[in-house]
DNA sequence: TGAGTTCTGGTCATTCTGACCTTTACCTAC
DNA sequence: GTAGGTAAAGGTCAGAATGACCAGAACTCA
């Protein structure tokens, strides 16, 4: 009865729309080990949810696009700038909120680490490892699962996993990217020649020097970075 | 000036919430040729872009779920119950509208042809082929666009041509799903090679007869159909 | 009965892929 | 300084996948 009194209420009033944003960055663990794949939360201070982690999100600004309203509430909220921004998906059941209901367009960002260095941690935005992001609020373990998914599909058949890396990168780095992303060790050899054969990959006259071991090569993407599939593309 | 005010107005109101559908079907074109991509649209009846066509769409009502609301919409305008029906994008730019700021949550649809026979041409519905739909209302040619090149995309990795198609089919009728939506023909005999190595292609020990040349086989696709890359699969 | 058509199965050369090996070049420990 | 460890870099090899093409089978129509 409760419930049916609730739908009924949600009824009258118009859905409410809101933006919000999966971030990814890669990141070294420990020390030891190889990278992983990290993402920004932030508190909810407020009910519904009211100290549980969510995705950084807010209203709809009336006048700006979608686009610009999740790269303006990313900066606000995390400080972050991301190179990648792609719009994920349009969430809209009617529970995905207790009270008001909520459409969210939710966006998905790739930052580089230089960027995501400068990323602040404060007691209400922390970063989470993506295989370990606990309960979240709404239904956002469902949106994180959904961009998991998405960024791993995507890695496979497009350029961005040099939204991850910085200007010159090693193979090595490229192929930890892939690692992390899609959970299993490649073939350093047959990944490399995969990678030789691109177009886009340029190699520089430089070498990454400090390892223990023979010092690779840096190499340059010249392709475009940023969405390319876009229906603006 | 005018613009300038236009802006400032829109500012104070929230953004409206509609859904849309492009809708995709495969059609003999005259009698000779191969079967085509043809999408039914609306007339508009009213302002803005009285008397252009458009793709169906309406409002969101309160308490349906997005997909509801298109599938909903789809049956009042067109008639048509699809089989596939997948969110395609979100759109939100600030002049997709002239007065009220519109964000539009467009799906994309595939019927099969026995569906798409069913579907009654009014004054105010009519089929156009993809590729000729000349100007729409709104941003709507765009959208096409887009659906088109994800439906090109998603054709080449996914298993959605069985969608065009009804419970038995000849493989050339799969070839002719591929060869109108990739826009190109395709070697018959290498094309027939790699569906016998699909494993949801099964053989029924049925032919179909009538043709003026030895009669073909008919398959069934015991796949799942709809969409399996939602949030919620 | 022969011509025309598509269906169906096959060959062949080329390319792509995964598994694996060898040499190179650095660092560190002795 | 020398030996051993490590990853870089380039290569081989067999099997899979792909594109181009050929030939017989099975139907209809004239």
């Amino acid at each position: 009865m409760d419930y049916a009194a609730n739908v009924s209420e949600r009824r009258r009033q118009p859905p409410e729309l809101a933006i919000s944003t999966v971030i990814f960055a890669l990141r070294g663990d420990g020390e030891a080990s190889r990278p992983t794949l990290w993402m920004p939360l932030v508190r909810r201070t407020r009910q519904p949810y009211q100290d549980l982690w969510a995705l950084p999100g807010g209203p709809l600004s009336a006048a700006e696009s979608l686009q610009d309203a999740a790269a303006r509430n990313l900066q606000e909220t995390t400080g972050l700038q991301p190179d990648y921004l792609e719009q994920l998906y349009a969430f809209g059941g009617l529970d995905r909120s207790p009270a008001q209901r909520v459409v969210s367009i939710v966006y998905w960002a790739l930052v580089k680490p230089d960027e995501a260095a400068l990323a602040q941690e404060t007691d209400n935005v922390r970063w989470f490892r993506a295989d370990g992001v606990g309960q979240l609020a709404f239904d956002h373990n469902q949106i994180v699962d959904y961009a998991l998914w998405r960024l791993r599909n995507k890695v496979a058949y497009s350029s961005i996993a040099y939204a991850f890396l910085g200007e010159k990168f090693t193979l090595a780095q490229v192929r930890e990217v892939y690692e992390a992303v899609l959970g299993k060790t490649l073939d350093p050899a047959n990944f490399r020649r995969q990678l030789r054969a691109a177009p886009d990959i340029e190699a520089t006259d430089e070498y990454l020097q400090g390892g223990r071991h023979r010092p690779p090569r840096l190499f340059r993407y010249t392709g475009s970075t940023g969405p390319k599939n876009g229906p603006l593309a």
